[in-house]
Parts: structure tokens; sequence; C-alpha cells
DNA sequence: TTGAAGCATTAACCTAAATTAAGAAGTCAT
DNA sequence: ATGACTTCTTAATTTAGGTTAATGCTTCAA
């Protein structure tokens, strides 16, 4: 267990990397992102101040996940140890992947990110555009056009 | 913690419930669903023998999904105490959704079927189509249409 | 300071999947 | 057995979002 201070755009943690570790965010910014088949992004968590980031894979295998700063941050690095963590812990974050998948399949891209602004708030100003629309599952363009879309309709009142 | 027999359709449990509780699946198959707001109903797990199904929200709230039998079954009720459940099982669990959010954000529908079909080859038969689209996030039309694009294209070699 | 690279926006066009509708086949209760 | 449901399939049409491309902004290294 030991603290470290990354620049922005270190990564972390890359996709096939065994024996990883457990990110608690001190200060700054991190997210979680895979890289698929076709090598597009898919952001799949923010982590801001007091957030932890781990791979959810067993002690051996390979991670799927890259881990990167978005922003200047403070880290504190810890062995895995599944087994000590608080079960209450997991048991939130299985929570949150459940609201996660029942949206991606039952919301649409607008109504995600509507969701998204007011869950993380305090996220939407710090990172790039296309990392949101890669969380939310859709495009920069689409949710360019999506954002377009909510000001003039709110201006026309509809 | 006692035994119970259910006939096919019975609901076990009703989104909005307090006080759920954990069910083990000795024979038979159950199926975790939600119903959003359009009145769309989601598949969200299938659990056949051996299979336990919970909802993974605090002690006090109110579930967010309904539990069916989608055969006769029998199964283990037992109360609900996170704290005292094995994290490894919670960690794996976690694992299964992180896979199925990426999945559900890079995948096209025709490759989360045949994702589907590798990964619980024994369900497709004992589930109805619509059951199985619902849980890949897509229409029975579309699933139906992929399954027949698929079949076709086989035949022609491509 | 300036040029190159990355980012956001807009627009035209394209595609995957939703919607709607209709018909065939199976299941169920009476 | 018969009629009422439900499921599956197919097809026509529509729509959300992807792709591609052009334009103006930043940012940042040389």
């Amino acid at each position: 267990m030991k603290k470290i201070s990354i620049k922005k755009g270190t990564l972390l943690q890359h996709k096939g990397d065994v024996n990883t570790m457990v990110y608690e965010v001190e200060s700054g910014l991190l997210r979680s992102f895979s890289i698929d088949a076709k090598g597009k992004e898919h952001v799949f968590l923010f982590a801001p101040e007091g957030w932890i980031v781990a791979d959810a894979i067993a002690p051996e295998e390979a991670s799927e996940l890259f881990i990167e700063a978005i922003e200047d941050s403070i880290v504190i690095v810890k062995e895995r140890d599944v087994s000590s963590v608080d079960p209450i812990v997991l048991a939130k974050r299985i929570s949150v992947l459940q609201n996660r998948v029942i949206r991606l399949m039952s919301a649409s891209a607008i109504e995600r990110y509507e969701a998204f602004l007011k869950t993380y708030p305090d996220i939407v100003q710090r990172v790039p555009q296309k990392m949101i629309a890669s969380f939310l599952g859709i495009t920069p363009e689409a949710l360019s056009k999506a954002k377009g879309d909510k000001m003039r309709s709110s201006i026309k009142g509809i």
C-alpha cells in the first residue's frame, strides 16, 4: 500500500495485466474503459475523489479494463484481496450495475444523458463530451445533437 | 429458511416489495425482470438449477425487480443478509455485470445473441424467444429476423 | 507564435432495429 | 373439440443513432 502522484493521461492499468491493484482516488479523476474488437473505447466508470477503481476479475485472471488518469491525481494503491472487502460495498456496486444494465436496455440516449446529469452533476464539467458519450454508449455526434435538440426544445417551451 | 414448490407463472417477488428474500433454485427455472416507465418488460436474469436470485438493494429499500417461475420449480427461500455473503461470490457477479454492460455498449443484437447461445446453451431451449430477446435488449421481431438472416447466410456459406 | 492535433458542432446520408400489422401454429380452459 | 390466447415469423414503414465529412475552437509543443 502506497500513495502515488500521477499526471493526466497516465495509464495505471492496461487490458491483459495480471495481479492488478485497487486504486483509491484521493484527489483528481480516473476513468476505467475497455477497447472492443472493433477498436472502440467504452468508458465503464468515472472515479472522482473518494472512489475506488478495480477490476472485478478473479485474482489470477487478466484484466479486461484500462485505467487512466483524466486529471492530475493522487491515488492510493492497494493489493487486491477480494475476500476481505466489505460485502455491503460490493452489493452496492452490483445495485449500480443492475440499474445501468436496465437503463441501457430501456432508455433512449437522451434519457440516459439526463439520468447521467442528475447522478453525476459534478463530473460533467470535468470530462470531455466524447467520454460522456462513450459512457452512455453513443457517439459524440449523437450526444452533441441530443444536447442541441434539448436546448432548442426548451427554448420553444416544448 | 424453507423449501417451497411453485407452479410455472408464479410471481415470487413484485417490484416495490420490501424485506425481500434470497431464492436458491433447486429445480426448475426462474427469471427476474423489470418493467420500465413505458410498461415494457426487461429480463435481467435467468436462474436455472443451482442459481441464486436476489435483489441487490439495501435491506430496507423497495425492490426494483419482479421474480417469476418460468417452469414449475422447487426453491429454497432464505433471509437476506448481505453482510454474511462470500465477497468472492459478489465479485463474480460484478464481473458478469461488467461484461454485460460492455457488451450492451459494443456489440450488435446478433453478436449479443451469439454470445448468449455460447454462454447459456442449456437455457435457450427452455425459455420463449421473446424472453431471450428481452434479455438481449431487443424486440422479439428483431431476434426472429436475426435468426432467419443467420440461417440463410450459413446456407449460402457466407 | 505558429502550426499540428484534438475536440465540439452541424449536416447529409446510411443502417440497425423499433413499430406496426398480419397470418400461421401452438397451448390452454372450458 | 372449440374458441380464445399467446407465440413466432415475415414484411412494410419509420426512427434513433451511426458514419462520414466539413468547419471553427482550443490546447500545446516546437
